[in-house]
DNA sequence: ACATAGAGAATTGTTCAACAATCCCGCAAT
DNA sequence: ATTGCGGGATTGTTGAACAATTCTCTATGT
């Protein structure tokens, strides 16, 4: 177990695509995926017997699985009376903005990283052409990507993790608005001048754009959300 | 149900007192004490049976409450070997103070919550007080709880709870060093300055400084870590 | 008609026992 | 020293059972 292997080093970076999940993991997961493409809209409520019979798991192993989910926010827990799909509130959107500006500004503003600033580019690309065709839910995620590229340019994996499950949290916002497909269009040109910046180097006028990007964005879905919500 | 009972806010504030907490999160509770107090060791394999036996908890509610440290990266969980008490990196160390220096600074910059800035000062006064006393324990206590203030400027629960999970975690690494109780005493008087600089107004230099403070932080930390580590 | 109380059903909280799957450890064989 | 092979221990998952709590619906009284 030395160092004298080299190729050792390259298995062991392969070794998670082994190492197996548990099911409650795997239950989490797509349980997860349903909630984020709205299926499981905000506010239903997933009971024990039959989300184990649908997914032909057993109940302990399913409450491992909501446990994972409540810990992430997307679902919420009452004692004796069963676990529901979050529902935000206005003020929930609003700290979720909050704390995005924060990380997305802070990561802007230091990172350097010509593969992470590329990659930034080429979620916006994604978002053009999907727009470009129509596919309004791609652009959508293809936002929701740009985002995530923006905040991996910090280089922390935490912040990473942290940012894929807010943006997971912003989705259960969406799913309350009439139309989801398009609140993400009119951004994509704010996108593109953002990334230009930062392929540019300019990272400061990159950050301020964003932060302008944030004041339009969140009075917009806030104000949405605050419509449909009634 | 309507906003005709004043009182009925002030009786829900205190509902999450009376709705009772699971099982299993109390017993995950008690072990997030006892790895933050260092009484669990980092490596420490923590077996379901010896566990559940301990705690008078059956394997499935110690399993639910081992899921959420896991969650919480106290915990590791490796599969059909069992759970873990987490072992930072250097990396780890590392990236810990990268999303804290993100996070704290940027509260700092913007936070002007007057409250929110004496509570800053009082626990630079615990620090104080606790380091004239010689409890180097409560030193350290203190010194998290100011750095936990300092991020509460953001005035964002998110963000909250993203800094306590934070500093357990980097609990952890003051566990694998010869002296951690002093440790935390030489950023006393950085911890003062800033707290003075916040109380006069002066954001941004109060930022600066604890940009300056994580530079030294860092790498001392960092080092004594990679000394005490092999 | 309406509110209330209460019985019974349904659901969650927790434990326990069982078995399959996997890992760990020691020992023999080469 | 490495490999192969049990046997024991631990984890993964299930199903059943019962207690605790909530929900539902009916009966009752006003």
């Amino acid at each position: 177990m030395t160092a004298t292997d080299p190729w050792a080093d390259l298995l062991a970076a392969d070794r998670a695509l082994l190492d197996r999940t548990s099911t409650a993991e795997r239950v989490a997961d797509v349980l997860r995926q349903r909630i984020i493409d709205g299926a499981l809209a905000p506010g239903t409520r997933l009971s024990e017997e039959s989300a184990g019979k649908a997914l032909a798991v057993s109940r302990n192993t399913l409450r491992e699985a909501f446990r994972l989910l409540v810990h992430e926010r997307l679902l919420v827990h009452e004692f004796h009376r069963g676990v529901f799909v979050r529902v935000l509130s206005a003020e929930d959107v609003i700290d979720l903005y909050r704390i995005r500006r924060l990380l997305e500004t802070s990561a802007v503003r230091r990172g350097e990283n010509p593969d992470l600033v590329s990659a930034v580019d080429s979620t916006v690309s994604d978002g053009e052409r999907a727009a470009a065709e129509e596919r309004w839910w791609d652009v959508g995620t293809a936002n929701m990507r740009f985002h995530e590229a923006l905040a991996a340019l910090a280089g922390s994996p935490r912040v990473n993790d942290t940012m894929r499950q807010l943006l997971a949290e912003l989705r259960l916002a969406f799913h309350v608005m009439s139309r989801p497909e398009e609140f993400h269009k009119p951004y994509l040109g704010f996108n593109r001048e953002i990334a230009d910046l930062l392929t540019a180097g300019d990272r400061e006028a990159a950050a301020e754009k964003l932060d302008a990007y944030f004041d339009a964005a969140e009075t917009q879905l806030v104000a949405a959300y605050r419509t449909y919500q009634d």
